[in-house]
DNA sequence: AATGAATGAGGCTTCATTCAT
DNA sequence: AATGAATGAAGCCTCATTCAT
């Protein structure tokens, strides 16, 4: 029940009212807890402390709330792939440690994470078409990082580059589905396992 | 009124009244498409061709036709792995064959994958809770595999069988969000590439 | 409160059930007394005895009430006009009956003729569309009579035909703003009132 | 919160607020084109540019609005009808020139004309009963002119004025539904053949 | 003079399910 | 084996209005 996304709030300071944040983090964890649609907006206001008139007038819709959780993730997730496939050093240091990092803020907003796979279908077809989008280019940036190790021979190229990508990626999403906050691993030992095992399955 | 379930049995093509069967497969279908909660028993006894009373006389209720889905897929899925893993040879190879023969299998009945992880949410509790068991059992049997491995010394223990397993079966389960049986890549070749990257991973 | 439309359940014996018949003509007495808008799903299923769920099996919509109701009126009244204007005789006779009788017939089916001008707005703009088409098949109709007794020399053609009908429908169709039933005039008294009036207003 | 309908006498152009005037142009404008309870609060501020505060700083109510609009219908109908009607001449050229007067005005109102007929029901029972006595005022007015032809055997007597009367409103009022300002014919073109046709119908 | 957040009531509609036949 | 009418609960959303500022 740990709010996942408490980090979102220092997004914008200033502009972010009280309760449009609070009305996103409910959501989010509402949501995650109990899918889009098993969820009502009066369960969203009410575990929030306001009339339903007030979600409406923060957000359009219910679709809309889960709209913008999605811009939050991809958003979030972009400016760190970003950030670690930028940095310096030897590629597969530079794999390793995105590799890590995407498991660990998958770990922390636990939350995005159960939703993102869970929710896509609710979503409207044109928004639908653009969190696919914005999602292809996060995949192509990391791909990226692996066709650079495999030109360089410091990774095999026994499997396509996609596929890679595609194998550890559907490990990570899957996080949600047996990950447990309260259980023996830290996100962090996790994200090391993972990490290491895509090193490994790389290895030439 | 609980005429429906003692029927599941006889599934022989032969025996099976037809209605029953298309009434299960059109709701496949329909979940996979947009979901559980989007699609109505309208709508799928609308694509079958009969009305509601039709549906309600061979299931207990819309639940009751996902928990058939579910009961048909733990059962496909346990008896290929069975087959799989009690075969005879090293046991680099029966885990590969069993790794590859998942991919096939889960892309051969996409439908069957993509409910699976969408829809967990919509079964009662205790039907989850069966279900759950029954998957934890499924993993289990995979998850030896990989000890026999490691402790023969034929797979490394860098990274817990374990975690291993999780590993994998995020990458299949999320093939129901990726894979197109229209695209250029057969079932087969998916499923060969998953199952050398495990094994890759997994070199001492 | 007397049902106006009491006669049109005799417009297709046998295939009309008594609850949709009761939901159209409540729904009929409501929009006139208190308009489309201001009357409620609730107030009318209410009225009739039945649940919501009884209208919405019947009908598509609020809407598509209304829909229907306009679809009787329209052909009550092209049936009503064919009838006066197809007979033997000379055309001013023609053209007075039909008149008559559409006054005769707006002030019997006063809820209807209320409607009718009250509620177009509320139709979907395809519907309307559908709607002004018909009614304008069916000032044509008539304006043909008028035409006919010009070329022939009976009626003046001093105000072009197409107006004379503008002006003589628009009195028509504001019977529903002043007529009382239970007033001192018979809708017969009026119509042959307004037809005498017409037929002056077209004396050479 | 009543200081609203104080101000309404100071209709002069350069003392007036332009924000009140452009409530109550918009609102005119969006009641006759979709009606009034079609029309929301929000969308007659966001046309004039300002917020619902400033709305209901000038009106009690969104009904408020309605009862202005009523009010300035009523008191130019009947300034111009006195001035036709108290003039020097026969009274068939009196007549004939209200007649028309009334046409050419509801014309160049057009959406005045439109609400007039479609949003009586939107009133508060009084503020309707003022609305309809004030009518009675103006339409016995106009029957007063028609009675004097016929005393003074200019007129035929054959159908009573005040039923007279009520054939020629209707015809008037109507012109909301059919009169097209783009269209061929011009008001005072209207207006002069429905005087012409209420004059022929008048002849002895 | 005007804003913008928030309310609260009410509206339309959907839908799984039941039941008599 | 199957129909079709009907229920009842719940859901999403709109909107006129208020109020502190």
């Amino acid at each position: 029940m740990a709010r996942s996304t408490a980090r979102v709030s220092r997004r914008d300071p200033g502009t972010d009212e009280p309760v449009r944040q609070r009305l996103l983090g409910e959501a989010t964890r509402l949501f995650a807890e109990r899918g889009f649609e098993r969820t009502s907006v009066q369960e969203i206001v009410a575990a929030v402390g306001v009339t339903k008139g007030a979600m409406y007038h923060y957000f359009d819709s219910k679709d809309d709330l889960l709209k913008e959780i999605y811009g939050r993730v991809l958003r979030l997730q972009m400016e760190r792939l970003t950030m670690f496939a930028d940095a310096e050093g030897p590629v597969a240091e530079r794999l390793h440690a995105a590799a890590m990092d995407v498991v660990i803020t998958s770990v922390e907003n636990l939350d995005d994470t159960k939703i993102f796979f869970l929710s896509m279908h609710q979503l409207a077809p044109e928004v639908q078409k653009t969190v696919r989008a914005e999602r292809r280019r996060y995949h192509e940036r990391f791909r990226d990082l692996v066709i650079e190790g495999q030109r360089t021979g410091v990774f095999s190229d026994a499997v396509p580059a996609e596929m890679v990508v595609d194998f550890f990626f559907g490990s990570v999403h899957h996080l949600g589905t047996w990950y447990n906050p309260d259980g023996p691993l830290s996100g962090a030992e996790v994200g090391r396992h993972f990490a290491d095992l895509l090193l490994a399955s790389l290895r030439p």
